[in-house]
DNA sequence: CTCCTTTTTGAACGATTGCTCAATTACAGC
DNA sequence: GCTGTAATTGAGCAATCGTTCAAAAAGGAG
């Protein structure tokens, strides 16, 4: 019928995560977004609605991609907690790669903290982002309790966002460039933290 | 001889520092900074020399006053242990505390995550206070070691990282408006991280 | 090839950005 | 008073911001 679309949408979108996660949404202009996506204005106008527009389905993106990590990470894990542990120790580790990823730090954070007070759209869905990942922690730590491995006593609403707080202390940590032994360390000690709450330790 | 300054330069940079605090360095135009300070162009590059100088200053004045707070803070307490685990609470506390303060979230902490790749000159200034400020909590930790506080095989550079981080996260959920039991809570929690570290428990 | 539809292009818009500087204003010393 | 110096003002600079839209380009259907 016409001439088909020369961008794929998906490619497009995960440019725009790799440059908003790395530079946040002020610090992104169209300019560099145009270069980014290979893109001329008026495509990604016609893709995407708006700058404001690109970014929240950019962040929705690197939010569904990030879950999607933990998941395929507990995946190869018979005790959650275990799992859980070593995504801690994971994240701390990943911060010693230079260059690995666009930010050690988390987009969700980078953008509930530049925008809560800048652009308020932006701030309720990083807050509802946050929300949903602490709940789906919550989740977690209620199966692992179901099956034995967490003590009956413990509150899994509020262990998650112990557990939240701790990675978005650890990936803030992660921009320090501390070395990669700092890192590590801060990893494990987080990871001990859980080891309070477990059965017959 | 002359005339004299119409505004005292402690009281322009204290405005400062509530507005990039609020904001952030992109998020504050030159316009709102005006404002802010009730002063003309010309007079903030008189006084600041730029938006970069002010914001550096205003950055350093944040840092040193929250110097200032948390060890006020610890004169009133004989244990240090005890006066960090109140600190970490009272920072819970005072975010269910609407509008007390410009933003929950740490400003240093903020600026790091906005400027680490996009204002090298910036994330350096907050790398180091947060060095600085990581090094004065191990200094405590150590003081409090020495006085018999904390076990004597505790690593207090590591502990006042761990320490650190809590703070980032606690400081950041803040920014997630939860309800003030739950962050009253995570304060507790993380108040009780200490706990596994001191001595004849 | 000639339509016809859809995508892509990029010049250009008005608004805003950080910043400058000649003109004005306000004071201290005489 | 007047004079000299320093602080303040605000119009306005060039550059960039996010955005638009008429024109050009690219394929499928006939």
């Amino acid at each position: 019928m016409a001439r088909h679309a020369r961008y794929d949408r998906k490619t497009a979108l995960g440019k725009a995560v790799g440059l908003f996660w790395e530079k946040g949404y002020h610090g992104s202009s169209m300019k560099q977004i145009e270069q980014a996506l290979d893109m001329r204005p008026g495509s990604i106008y016609a893709t995407f609605g708006s700058k404001d527009g690109l970014f929240s389905e950019a962040l929705a993106a690197y939010a569904e991609e990030g879950g999607r990590e933990l998941s395929a990470h507990l995946e190869g894990y018979d005790s959650i907690v275990d799992g859980l542990q070593d995504y801690l120790r994971g994240i701390a580790c990943r911060c010693g790669d230079e260059n690995a990823v666009p930010s050690r730090a988390c987009m969700i954070v980078k953008t509930l903290l530049e925008s809560s007070n800048t652009h308020s759209a932006l701030a309720a869905q990083a807050n509802s982002i946050l929300a949903a990942i602490e709940q789906s922690i919550a989740e977690l730590l209620e199966k692992a309790r179901a099956r034995g491995e967490l003590v009956q006593s413990v509150d899994c609403g509020r262990l998650a966002r112990l557990l939240q707080a701790q990675i978005m202390g650890l990936r803030s940590m992660g921009e320090r460039n501390l070395d990669p032994q700092a890192m590590q360390d801060l990893g494990n000690d987080m990871a001990a933290i859980l080891e309070g709450f477990r059965t017959h330790h």
